[in-house]
DNA sequence: CTAGGATCTAGAGTCGGCTGTAGGTCAACC
DNA sequence: GGTTGACCTACAGCCGACTCTAGATCCTAG
């Protein structure tokens, strides 16, 4: 129990956030952060536990897409305080629509994929253990022509 | 039924499958068609109905997060006719995997979204007809310190 | 016959998100 | 007291995937 509010090097963040020192120094010149991060003897940056944290959400967000712009945004109207609730609320009611929508667009696609993993492990395999009843990819049933030929792609 | 097997010129295709004129050539420079896009008179490109289709598909890899050299090496592939079927189920499966993960992450990331605009609903409306038992992000019920702060953000 | 629009090639520019480099400061160790 | 090594600023460079521009060619319609 020796370093709980001990402050970080950029370095020591760096490491426990597995985000780069040269992302960090960028992520702040961009505002990311919503205190401005302290500074230590000789100018060197020194990280509160609360700047990690919030890095951590900032990796979650970017994980999922969010752009630094909106990040940015984000950071913002919290560094303004309380009294803009809604507008945090639309931002990520607005990001977590773009994160479901790519989920849905990626499983669709993953449809595909499955049916030429599909084809082509029949076609070496032909004894099939992975015989299922069908591989067609189920949603797009319509008159799309006969995926017959597509075994050469 | 007329222009069935007709031949479609640049802009059409673009028209139909979504894709810039630029990116269309772009994907030609880049050897991403199995079979080489004809010309017709005046050096003009004219696409095939198997064009096309393959098109579809390299749409659909590269929307799930296909890098281009990939597909690139796909197309290689197909293009160099059977006996490849491997290596060709290799680069499937291990782009299967890649959306797999990548949906399971984006997945997860939707947990601490969803988690947060509950917070946000909450304090916006604390007579919550949203008012779900507990709003916290399932998986990572770990020892990380009580959430109550980061309502802060 | 000429004007407009679609196309062609080749190459430059853009954008997001970092990453690398140059040149300097500072504290600690041998 | 000299050498690491971590850090600092400022800015250039890179990567992927296009997108735009310039200048030429070609087809069609009026």
């Amino acid at each position: 129990m020796a370093e709980v509010t001990t402050g970080l090097s950029i370095g020591q963040v760096a490491e426990r956030t597995g985000l780069s020192v040269h992302a960090l120094r960028f992520y702040e010149h961009e505002g990311l952060f919503v205190n401005p991060v302290r500074r230590g003897p000789g100018g060197r940056r020194v990280y509160s536990q609360d700047d990690v944290e919030w890095l951590t959400v900032c990796i979650i967000l970017r994980a999922s897409g969010m752009p630094l712009h909106a990040l940015r945004r984000y950071a913002d109207l919290v560094r303004e305080g309380a009294g803009n609730a809604e507008e945090r609320l639309m931002l990520l009611r607005e990001h977590q629509a773009h994160v479901t929508a790519q989920i849905g667009r990626l499983t669709e696609c993953l449809d595909l994929i499955r049916f030429k993993v599909g084809v082509y492990e029949d076609l070496l395999d032909p004894g099939s253990p992975t015989a299922r009843q069908c591989h067609a990819p189920s949603p797009s049933a319509d008159k799309e022509q006969a995926p017959t030929k597509s075994i050469s792609s």
